[in-house]
DNA sequence: CGCACCTTTGAATGAGATCAAAGATGGTGG
DNA sequence: CCACCATCTTTGATCTCATTCAAAGGTGCG
């Protein structure tokens, strides 16, 4: 089972005292697994628990009137997803597993708790949800600013760069479990359109693709043509002291 | 001067202790003014610190290697800006007065110092960021999902949402301080467009304007055209308990 | 009063959507 | 193990919404 995913994400930026430790451990005692596909939270329904993913893809996404639907973001191993629980009673997204999944669920009491035991826990959780606004900034200006290209490219960036955490610096290759209409969905783009421009991407000689799997052959350009900006490290030297 | 705006803004939702509207009056000891067009924060410094909108209008905008801009958010009297200061040294956007504006500042210490003290002012704050991140992503699927005339009625939605929170729920009008350029910006969209859009509004009779005074005529209809959700209530029964 | 900036309108262009249909892929049950 | 069916990918043709380019009015501030 290995111990708490959150625990192994902050350790990343500070070293953890055993009281956190324990705290992040205990937070994620109840494992739940879904399949592929499943909805984990559904838009409008009253939400109750929040979850951290212990593995798998999930995004979150938002449905219109007429149909079609925005993909606000993607989650992976270590996220905490459903915080917009803190703020409404009533979920303003859909959760849904991308692949199958194993998540840990735990309620706002618990959230509480940690907030008054362990501030610093809790300063860090605020800068993570800091740092993943700023994401969606980033993805604001490239749908809203950049041409259909540049906003594929951005959104194999940043799923590089998020690989790259979980999974070493070095890799220049990696399976994207999603389908075109998913990377649609997240881009503001038809299905179609964005078969169109990841061709245009291959037969550029900038990325290599086969079934799920996409190598990067000319990342550089590929950084310079999405004009991304890495945004994984985080500051914590403001920090309150551990407790 | 009066007392602290973000105080203010806080006890529409919980109502504050003593020892806790001290510790935010103390964030707004610092009063900074700004004439409208400065930039209080530029993309990529080193920013030194956060602040509590006390007075006037904002933005938080990115800047893409081609000249064009994309703007974020509009920020109001009671708005932390900011923010991202507590993830990145280097501020990610750029924040503007739209308007003459006072502002008060104070350091990301000051902030692990009420996180230590004040576990309840703590989750309210993440909450706040969380109901924010929430509208970004109401944005995202403006953008990306939505037509030009869709996006025009979104924003001017969310204006007033936001201007009913400080002034009063009855207004039908307001001063919306911004140029047609700026709009786009925000949308995703030209301003030559932008302004037929808004022309679009008035002739079906659904708006009405004269500068930048902006009258609803048709409020249901504005809505509804805009897909918008109104997001400014917030929960507030599962914070942890007050110092 | 004059100049800079903003708004408004028109005409031409273009990026991405839509519509349609032919391949490829893969999971399921027989 | 393989055949079948649903789903996904790919490609072509056409259309449309928003951009671009251009230029004529407004507005307000110094």
């Amino acid at each position: 089972m290995g111990g708490s995913r959150l625990a192994e994400r902050l350790s990343h930026h500070v070293a953890l005292s055993r009281q956190e430790q324990d705290a992040l451990d205990r937070l994620e005692e109840q494992e739940r697994l879904f399949r592929r596909g499943a909805i984990v939270i559904s838009e409008n329904d009253g939400a109750r628990e929040l979850f951290v993913v212990r593995s798998g893809w999930l995004h979150s996404s938002l449905n219109l009137g007429d149909g079609s639907r925005q993909i606000m973001r993607f989650h992976f191993q270590g996220d905490i997803i459903g915080l917009p629980l803190l703020a409404f009673s009533e979920s303003p997204e859909s959760i849904t597993a991308v692949t199958d999944v194993a998540l840990a669920s735990f309620t706002r009491e618990r959230v509480a708790e940690l907030f008054d035991r362990h501030p610093r826990l809790s300063a860090l959780i605020l800068a993570l949800s800091v740092a993943d606004r700023v994401s969606l900034a980033d993805r604001i200006a490239s749908i809203g600013r950049t041409s259909a290209r540049a906003r594929i490219a951005s959104l194999i960036c940043e799923f590089f760069s998020r690989a790259r955490i979980l999974h070493g610096a070095g890799a220049d290759a990696m399976q994207i479990p999603l389908t075109q209409e998913e990377i649609g969905d997240a881009t503001g783009l038809t299905a179609v359109h964005v078969n169109r421009m990841m061709r245009g991407l291959a037969d550029d000689g900038i990325i290599e693709r086969s079934g799920h799997n996409v190598r990067l052959l000319d990342e550089r350009r590929l950084i310079s043509e999405a004009n991304f900006t890495d945004r994984t490290g985080i500051e914590t030297d403001w920090l309150p002291a551990p407790r």
